[in-house]
DNA sequence: TACAACGATGTTAGCGCTAACATGATAGCG
DNA sequence: CGCTATCATGTTAGCGCTAACATCGTTGTA
């Protein structure tokens, strides 16, 4: 005995109301229904408003799993950074996120963990969730991962830095910013010099700062030795330090690769008794506010972060809605803050 | 004339090939192709290698949001916090995202920005996309969303806080945090102190912590006054500093809802040349990294987040796949670092 | 008055995939 | 040898929604 019109082969799990029943429950069709709530203004108003009234009704939530599926296009932006444990991509995720969220965009989120094999992998998932349009964090991808993205039709937004990029790109020049700092550590008479940095192979863009920074160095005739450290963030940065001292004993100033290494350096030069920047002077990069807080402040170059996800955001969001994006490369720029630890 | 068997009324977008045309390639059909990729056990072997030797060669992305609708399972996790300023979500992310991405889950990240209608909002999302588990920062929903959570079969994780949960509950209790706080301070011999938070109404886990702090002076027949800011961070912490001298000059200790605020206050005291714990005791909240490096070291209470993540993720996972889950209730725990700012 | 133009709504046919059931071949066993 | 169990694969019928086309009344216009 079936206690429904066709038992044969239902398979619906959950008891969740459809858009069907919303529009039986208000009189009209399916397809009015979807209309009502998807484009308003084509249909009536008092029409809409009873559907609504049924959606509140019934408590309809709309599967859209299905919506997708049958148009082909879902709200999600796919974004892929490299890590979260860095806190510079949690401020262009916060920038992306506002901005595609105020416009009905859901944001899907992955990280590589500087793995452009898991990159590969991480955009085919996406690709498969049928996302709108793609956000990465950087311009290296692997070989697998450029055939993808090439015969995706999608839009495509490389972040963080500016180069040959495949479709839209809003960054900043890190060999600029890496020459800006060496200018003004030369400036500052600071001859024998040293970059530090952290796992240069993932963090690439350190390692075009430093290309910079060693590029001015040798102009003036200097030699800019590399130090690279296994690791990132605070003790690591102490640990550079005291590595910096030991086998560079005649250095002067310290060009970290970011404000986490320096900062740590720094207040471990507090304790080991080091006048900074008498004895050695230290720069980092990011303009992290810790940097502004210690005594002496941190020299630092500060990046519009937020801003780049900001803008990276509404002109994938322009590219969506058809409009012409004005500029399909954006410099956001950076700058100088001169602190008191050079 | 039709260049195709009936062009009716076609209306496939892409030119993704689909699992139909990776079939007829392999010369299955498409259930067999289907299992070679989703139940691989299911199918020959030799099937299954034709099968995957056609989906590399027609560059196959699979359509999960096919998928999903046709299974009404999708392998999204919601993931929903409140803000992403806070590194303390951060690392909860990381630890949820590292176990869920090992299982081939994808997290659907939400944030609140601290507002229960944009929880609801969110949750109406996700659960739209048929999320498979939903996991919320925090046991304090509105009306409208506690309603949507009764009426959802799927897996709740609650983390952060430990209390009546609606489903499963991975946390610490914030309420003894400050008590234990409290006490050290007491022992310390500071009997005139000061709790200083910002935006409690949102950071209500913080307004937890002060109710422990204060049940533990009370107790000792001593007040436990509470000042509240109107901004976090470390700019906040110091401004906070100012205003507790300003308007409490007696005060000797300081109990800050974070370390944020703590390390803000901390190094501020130093501009200001007030000796720390002498003239002012600073106690923090998180056990952030920066606490550990400043001078004095900071005393704090750091959670194990990370860890915290990962368990939630491993009981989320566990109920998925219809095991059992040993503890609905998961008290994380906390440690005192005892520094030397207090 | 006839006809185009338009607005509001409905009908039909999928989107690409997988659950459920069906089938057929082979193996195991008394 | 007939029976059931098992494995590998296929057929059918949707999942819930929306694109494309169709219909029907109402207006405006020559």
């Amino acid at each position: 005995m079936s206690n429904d019109a066709h038992n044969s082969r239902r398979r619906r799990s959950t008891e969740q109301p459809t858009l069907k029943q919303v529009a039986d429950a208000a009189g009209v069709s399916a397809i009015t229904a979807s209309r009502a709530l998807n484009r308003p203004d084509q249909v009536n108003e008092l029409t809409r408003a009873r559907v609504l009234e049924a959606v509140e009704r019934l408590g309809y939530v709309p599967n859209l799993v299905a919506g997708s599926l049958a148009s082909a296009r879902s709200r999600f932006i796919a974004v892929i950074v490299p890590s979260l444990a860095n806190s510079v991509f949690i401020e262009v995720i916060q920038g992306l996120q506002e901005t595609f969220e105020a416009q009905g965009y859901q944001i899907l989120l992955g990280n590589t963990e500087y793995d452009l094999e898991r990159e590969y992998q991480l955009i085919r998932t996406f690709l498969g969730w049928s996302c709108s349009a793609l956000v990465t964090a950087g311009l290296r991808h692997n070989e697998a991962c450029r055939t993808l993205l090439a015969n995706c039709d999608k839009p495509i937004m490389e972040v963080m830095e500016l180069g040959e990029a495949r479709d839209l790109n809003v960054g900043l020049d890190h060999t600029e910013a890496g020459r800006c700092m060496a200018r003004h550590l030369l400036e500052r008479g600071h001859r024998q010099t040293l970059f530090i940095g952290a796992r240069l192979a993932g963090d690439y863009r350190a390692g075009m700062r430093y290309e910079g920074h060693r590029e001015i160095f040798e102009q003036a005739g200097l030699t800019a030795p590399l130090l690279e450290l296994e690791r990132g963030g605070l003790d690591a940065g102490a640990a550079g330090l005291e590595r910096a001292l030991a086998e560079h004993p005649d250095i002067g100033a310290i060009h970290f690769a970011n404000d986490d290494l320096a900062t740590g350096a720094l207040l471990h030069a507090q304790r080991l008794g080091l006048a900074v920047p008498q004895r050695i002077a230290i720069a980092g990069f990011n303009g992290l506010p810790i940097g502004q807080h210690v005594t002496p402040r941190l020299t630092t170059i500060r990046s519009p972060r937020h801003a780049m996800g900001e803008l990276a955001a509404t002109a994938v969001i322009r590219r969506l809605e058809g409009q012409r994006v004005a500029r399909r490369q954006h410099d956001v720029g950076f700058e100088l803050l001169v602190g008191d630890s050079t």
